[in-house]
DNA sequence: TAGCGTTATGACCAGACGGTAAAATTCTTA
DNA sequence: TAAGAATTTTACCGTCTGGTCATAACGCTA
């Protein structure tokens, strides 16, 4: 569920520059790693003004990760039966794709978080998370069935859509290493390159 | 470089019980989410003890991640461009995902660095990492010259191939929920897909 | 503009944390 | 076995950190 809305238009301002300084400071240090006062000076108030809006740290991480979790699985909530197989799964493959180009640090929180064992999210994770892939690894298996997409273990097929496309927000300071400074913006391949591979490892 | 050679028998062991203790800790709760007590309690050690034996926190920070690099990219160098192309691949990234398999912690320890922007490894990521990956995709870009590979992004591929592996490490709690309890070893099921994969995508 | 609820601030606290100093203990070897 | 080196412990320090409290400033509306 959403963090519930605030009341005044004050509150909803100072709210939402929390919780984005939260997201920056806590996708980049993880949750022990950040702190109130790293918090409370990118948002431009003070620590104890801060609390006014939340009433612990705790509280912040909990509105962005679970603000965050509806957000991050839409896409594959989109994921339609009756739709065309193959473009269903590479459009899905190309939204996640986008939501790593232009939700970084989203990306990182969820990992962080998950990364260290999930303690926050564990019911979400053994709960909605996996009734909805188990929901739509029953539409994939029935693409299979009916030999619309070549064989493939359902479940792992969404493992590595998700490896794959979070892996360029994750990763993404090696990723840059590694191409080089020549090389700024790591996307247009990256496209490419799952579109095809995705192509060749689904058509029947 | 490896961490120098402690001189007794005493120092050896309890650096490599300090080490082996850090890295469950480090890999489990990131850097500043670990703490030396925490070390020391699972070492068996009191705190100044261990304090012997190294610096700092950040010395056993290092020593495990300097270690693990070396460890980490033992694959990648071996790969062979004498080998066979497919054959070398696959065998990439089955050690790869042998590795997710027999050190998780080793593959969190190195996650949490990469995602909080590997600021204690950025000389490696842009130097030695960055010139083995050139040097790798350059074998890469020649099978798939001669025609021996399906044509591919030799950078990206590789990118795919950590990403898709270290998964199952990094994202065990998710890959475990998502999996249920009646699938208690992801790992033959991955492993048989990732070869799949991969066969279709690289076969001329 | 007075009054009241909302918002902001400064001073502060208790515990956790990384690290130090020096004394006490154990180990090695001459 | 005694001396010296290596190891371990006890007590402690300064700083950081999440959080509190009382008070002050602000802003809306009657």
């Amino acid at each position: 569920m959403p963090s519930p809305r605030p009341r005044t238009r004050i509150q909803q301002r100072n709210s939402e520059t929390i919780l984005a300084a939260a997201l920056d400071i806590f996708s980049q240090q993880g949750f022990r790693g950040a702190t109130l006062d790293q918090i409370a000076d990118l948002a431009g108030l003070s620590k104890p003004n801060l609390l006014y809006y939340f009433p612990s740290k705790e509280a912040i991480h909990t509105a962005l990760l679970t603000d965050l979790l509806d957000v991050w699985l839409q896409p594959l909530r989109d994921l339609d039966p009756a739709g065309d197989p193959l473009a269903e799964i590479l459009t899905y493959v190309r939204r996640k794709l986008d939501m790593s180009r232009d939700m970084p640090r989203e990306s990182r929180l969820f990992a962080n978080e998950v990364l260290q064992g999930a303690p926050r999210i564990e019911a979400t994770m053994t709960g909605d998370l996996a009734a909805l892939v188990e929901e739509k690894a029953g539409v994939i298996h029935a693409w299979v069935t009916a030999g619309h997409i070549a064989p493939v273990h359902p479940k792992h097929l969404i493992f590595s859509i998700w490896a794959l496309t979070q892996h360029y927000a994750d990763f993404d300071v090696q990723v840059r290493a590694v191409l080089g400074p020549q090389e700024p913006d790591p996307y247009p391949d990256a496209a490419q390159h799952l579109e095809t591979m995705f192509i060749k490892m689904l058509k029947v």
